[in-house]
DNA sequence: CTGAAAGCGCTTACAG
DNA sequence: CTGAAAGCGCTTACAG
């Protein structure tokens, strides 16, 4: 069975009339009475073409609803124009907003997006090294994501000339060489820490991402890092995982509230988890930032709407998609090699709100 | 140009080493010592190759590292596995929850995923049905969106034999015919303000979405016939635009609480816009329930952590996604015709929390 | 069970 | 400027 119908069903497609038009390129040049390759040239390259010839085929064009089969064009150049952005979560704000920058960049290029979620899929490392082995793609985005060198069909000399880019967080190691957009994290992290040291705080625990995920672990490296810089010990039980999740963050600020030595102040890996705490503390019968203080990471459009409003880095979420996708591009239009594999950084910032007080004890 | 390599491309890569492995069908025949038409049998149709003959071939991939070519698959195949869904906007955790049923259905069926966002695109409804034509696309999801009949490429008749399938939200009415899998958004929004109006509230307002879109369509009608039914007056000023946005709906919110007669609730056509409305009621120095009640509508995950948690309407997202997701296949695999082009309804639930009160006046 | 061959719908040197 | 022809990498009747 092939894409095209045998006589009977085209038969019926006739006797109800009107059917999706199934015409190729042969049929459109028999009308026009030129060749498949005017046609093909006055879709591709009209100024190759005389303008009668243009005017006639446009006609049949026209006459015939003639588009040209994508899945023949695809093939014969052997491109898809499909992207696939791999990432977390879709769900999470964070990312709906770099996917945006990516969109905007992705459109004006003339490629569609396919999203891959590494919570929800089954897909593995290899599976993903595989899809541009097979041309199912003509490049891929690694927002925060795991490495898509499980074994080795590929050598580390070749991955750096892969049309791969990075964006958000830089995750493993063997990523190291391909090109990236992210903010620097770890610095992020330690600026957030070091305000709420600045206003007094002492007993700062932290909500982090997954056990297993290098997600959030940069910033992980960032609190412990100021903390240790000012000589403040973290006990044991400050550090919880939040599972990217409400659910799981409210579960993660429950135990850091029976903590025997309750913290003062708690800083999530990121907002989604940071709104989960928020809550959990209310639902305590406590108060924010009256009896704790909760600082977020990200800023998604929701920080600014809860109660208190949150304060949290902020990072340029559709900046980020924008210059990741143009790098991209830019892989892909040079093939293979020379492309400057550099790490880009881009800023982020504190975005002072009113979650976050001095201590009241 | 085509997708192969020229000489000096070649030699270049051959001195670099371990590039991507550019192998064809043609080079794993050779190896293995059979024809393509076998290796491609191996792949597709083991049982009708011997096992000897599996084997060598077996082994043959794997020492080239070889994978199909997905493109000349779909060429050949003419199918893409690839359907689009159309929504207002991937970044709503609502559509982001029914994204969620779509992609676990079609991972079940070996379909990916092609995004289109009418909020941030360009794509007219011509270039949608376009889509279909050119195949791009095997088949479409519209989720609350626009018809994608825009003139006439497609008769009437033959729209009702397209893959397509419609979800959440009928929108408009040469849509009907098409199959679909909502709540009655009518009867729930009839709901929720009969809700209202059996706490006591008579002056109800309502946040609707935007005036040019159908979206929140059905949600304003089952507003209107509460209200009516409850002989009730709308007065001028009480139905306003929210952009289905957070600051679109803090906007209405202003003029509503602005107006003359102020409102005792508000009934939000998404909880987005709600959560934008009860911050901004906080923000007058109003109190939620106290003064002002707020209904919102999808039981997003947000609407239980929010302070107070919100009172809405209930939608099994999960499950329209899947439902939507497995008609849709249905329909490719019947190839054109004979389906059933019923509109499903899903149940939806009325989900009391805290946001609405007794009016105080 | 296996192979030779046709063909899917395009694009693009190559001649003219 | 235009056409005839090759070829992209597969799949699938059709013979054997």
């Amino acid at each position: 069975m092939t894409g095209r119908l045998n006589d009977t069903d085209r038969q019926e497609e006739e006797a109800e009339a009107e059917d999706i038009p199934d015409v190729s390129i042969t049929v459109v040049a028999k009308i026009a009475g030129v060749s498949i390759a005017t046609v093909s040239r006055c879709i591709n390259n009209p100024e190759k073409v005389t303008e009668r010839t243009r005017l006639k085929v446009q006609k049949a064009i026209v006459e015939t609803g003639y588009s040209p089969n994508t899945l023949a064009q695809s093939f014969r150049r052997g491109r898809t124009n499909l992207i696939m952005v791999v990432l977390p979560s879709i769900g999470d704000p964070f990312f709906t907003a770099v996917m945006h920058g990516i969109r905007t960049a992705a459109r004006e290029k003339g490629y569609s997006i396919l999203i891959e979620e590494t919570q929800h899929t089954t897909m593995t490392a290899d599976d993903i090294g595989a899809l541009l082995v097979s041309r199912q793609t003509d490049g891929i985005i690694l927002l925060a994501s795991m490495s898509p060198f499980g074994t080795d069909i590929l050598s580390a000399k070749s991955r750096r000339r892969l049309p791969i880019v990075v964006g958000c967080e830089k995750v493993s190691s063997d990523l190291a060489d391909l090109p990236s957009v992210c903010i620097d994290s770890v610095d992020a992290a330690k600026e957030a820490t070091n305000y709420l040291i600045a206003q007094g705080h002492e007993r700062i625990a932290m909500i982090y991402g997954q056990e297993s995920s290098l997600l959030t672990k940069d910033r992980e490296l960032g609190y412990r890092a100021a903390m240790k810089t000012a000589e403040l010990k973290i006990r044991d039980g400050w550090l919880v995982a939040g599972q990217l999740s409400i659910s799981g963050a409210r579960q993660a600020t429950r135990e850091l509230l029976d903590h025997t030595e309750r913290p003062t102040a708690i800083f999530c890996a990121n907002d989604e988890m940071a709104i989960g705490c928020l809550h959990e503390i209310k639902v305590a019968g406590l108060t924010v930032p009256g009896d704790v203080s909760v600082m977020g990471f990200d800023d998604i459009r929701y920080a600014e709407v809860m109660d208190p409003p949150l304060t949290t880095i902020g990072q340029p979420a559709d900046e980020i998609g924008e210059r990741v996708m143009h790098r991209l591009c830019k892989r892909i239009e040079e093939g293979r090699g020379n492309g400057d594999n550099q790490a880009q950084i881009v800023p982020h910032k504190l975005v002072i709100r009113q979650s976050v007080a001095k201590p009241s004890s």
